[in-house]
DNA sequence: ATGAAAGCGCTAACAT
DNA sequence: ATGTTAGCGCTTTCAT
């Protein structure tokens, strides 16, 4: 079955390519079809299930109703929660995602973001991993938002929380609930400014108290490598500061591989050890011990980026000045 | 900085457009085009940055290197895990990926796979919900790789496991290792055929081991409510039931919520339950109880479903013979 | 109320 | 060794 084009319906109805191309595009009325034009032409299209050649109107119009939602990882939870929720407001535009993980890594994130701009993506929604991409998508002026990571110095419009506050001000109540606890904390790398900043909100928390954060209590695991470098690093750590009663896990990746490593290796301290993270996770209200976590409103992350997009999209002027939306986190104890 | 074309670079270098379109697509030695002329254009392509538009590529040569990801949520951990190693696989050979949600609905996933049409998407990669947008594949003929769910009579590639098997299997494994196992069988609505295997496959244990397996403790629990849905229905269980002690989750969904049903609510029977779920997830290994979980191959998955793809776009005969591909389960015991 | 034709940027068969 | 040209399927201005 070979596919139908607007000539061959033209042809066959005896009419021009324009009449239905008008009416394909619901221009009917503005432009005087006759309703028994209309008709005809609504009857065989239905009949024939013919479906324009979006490529072909694609390079027409220069618009694709494509976007490109790029993220470190499309299966980490978080940014797989937050796609599906851009997806839902892009999706009812008529908007189709093209899904990328850029690994973290610089060069696959400039690679997939040119072709992004080749494929004629009309806009992108984004967790940056460098600046040389952002700087691509400027100047090739195309609708950009940017969300959970902002890029130093990149004036880029943006959606997320503010790490630091958020991080500091969740430390300093788990201090004051928790009077005897004897934290550690546990990062990775690379160190994107997200995770920097929280570790800086805790040592502040901290800091403020009045109290001590022994530097080798801060650990930094290898993000290649999570959970043989949690096991080894908890491990050490535990045996060197067996005082040690709480965790801090900087990041929902941590949190999991460190439940993974305590449950592994520690059961016996696990009892009365109290774990704070920072993302939540539905697996916290299960896991073993449960676990307090600092969520991000995560549709509202998603739903709030794709509507900044679509005014982009919809707004001309690329003047218009950097939005930043910041929002609150909320700390599910438990 | 308005886009490069092709013809620019054919007037600014006094070439003609096929030259140039020749040397960008790597034909320069084949149709013999001098060497330096080849440096000038590529030294031009580079200092201006040149992409080509894809778009008009495609329209011109019906490719467009891109694949649609169809599955019922692109935010589930077991499809998103799937998507990131098809998306490694086709990413390498230049592919993008659309991935969308298809909500479990028929009329969502048909819509989606006539945009895929529209978008002249090369193939699809797909865990199907219904026959209809099957149907709809074929008659476009564009090649189609299912996984994960298997259509009565579509007569479609497939990658996937015997879900009856592996069910009846791991049961009766389960069964043997707890002899006064009182078990409970936890599934949902709507009832894709993977899960009514899965239900087959454990009823035909008890009854091989010659065990009856009470109507009243196999809950079905309603997709669109999970949460409520679980907490309900396993509480009224328990209050009927007592004796219960083990539960068996047909999927990751059901799992998730299951557990933190008897987290919530049934803190004091937990430390005796014995748990074994469809699916495995990384969770398990910390979650309260840990929970036996029975594993899909889903990076074999991913990658058998991307290589076969691959392969019917590479080969014209669409001819060929159904290819089916069954991999095993492992069973992690927790 | 409808049609002709240019053009979107590219590829490739066919010149030269 | 390089150029001319006809499409690919569609939108839209300008005619009629």
């Amino acid at each position: 079955m070979n596919k139908t084009t607007i000539q061959e319906i033209a042809a066959d109805l005896g009419l021009s390519i324009t009449t239905i191309s008008f009416i394909i595009n619901g221009k009917g009325d503005q432009y005087k079809i006759s309703k028994a034009t209309q008709e005809r032409v609504k009857k065989y299209i239905a009949q024939n299930n013919y479906q324009p050649n979006s490529v072909a109107r694609s390079l027409t119009t220069g618009k694709s109703y494509t976007i490109g939602y790029l993220v470190p990882d499309i299966s980490d939870p978080f940014y797989a929660a937050i796609g599906k929720h851009v997806e839902n407001i892009l999706s009812q535009q008529g908007y189709q995602l093209f899904m990328c993980s850029t690994k973290e890594d610089p060069d696959t994130e400039l690679k997939i973001v040119q072709s992004m701009v080749q494929r004629q993506a009309d806009g992108i929604i984004m967790a940056p991993t460098t600046k040389k991409s952002l700087s691509y998508i400027k100047s090739q002026d195309i609708p950009l938002v940017t969300f959970d990571r902002q890029i130093p110095r990149s004036r880029a419009h943006f959606v997320g929380i503010d790490n630091y506050e958020a991080s500091k001000s969740a430390i300093t109540a788990f201090l004051t609930r928790n009077k005897n606890a004897k934290m550690a904390m546990v990062s990775m790398t690379p160190e994107v400014n997200t995770l920097s900043q929280r570790i800086e909100g805790c040592l502040d928390a901290f800091k403020e108290l009045g109290l001590h954060f022994p530097e080798d209590l801060n650990l930094n695991v290898d993000y290649q490598n999570l959970q043989e470098s949690c096991l080894d690093q908890i491990g050490a750590l535990l045996q060197k500061h067996p005082e040690v009663n709480s965790f801090y896990f900087t990041n929902n990746l941590t949190a999991y591989k460190g439940l993974y490593a305590l449950n592994k290796n520690h059961r016996p301290k696990l009892e009365k050890m109290k774990l704070i993270s920072f993302d939540d996770m539905p697996l916290f209200e299960i896991s073993h011990p449960f676990t307090t976590g600092i969520e991000q409103p995560q549709e509202k992350i998603g739903e709030t980026s794709a509507q900044m997009l679509l005014e982009l999209l919809h707004s001309k002027n690329t003047s218009s000045k950097v939005k930043k939306v910041i929002l609150p986190v909320q700390i599910n104890w438990r």
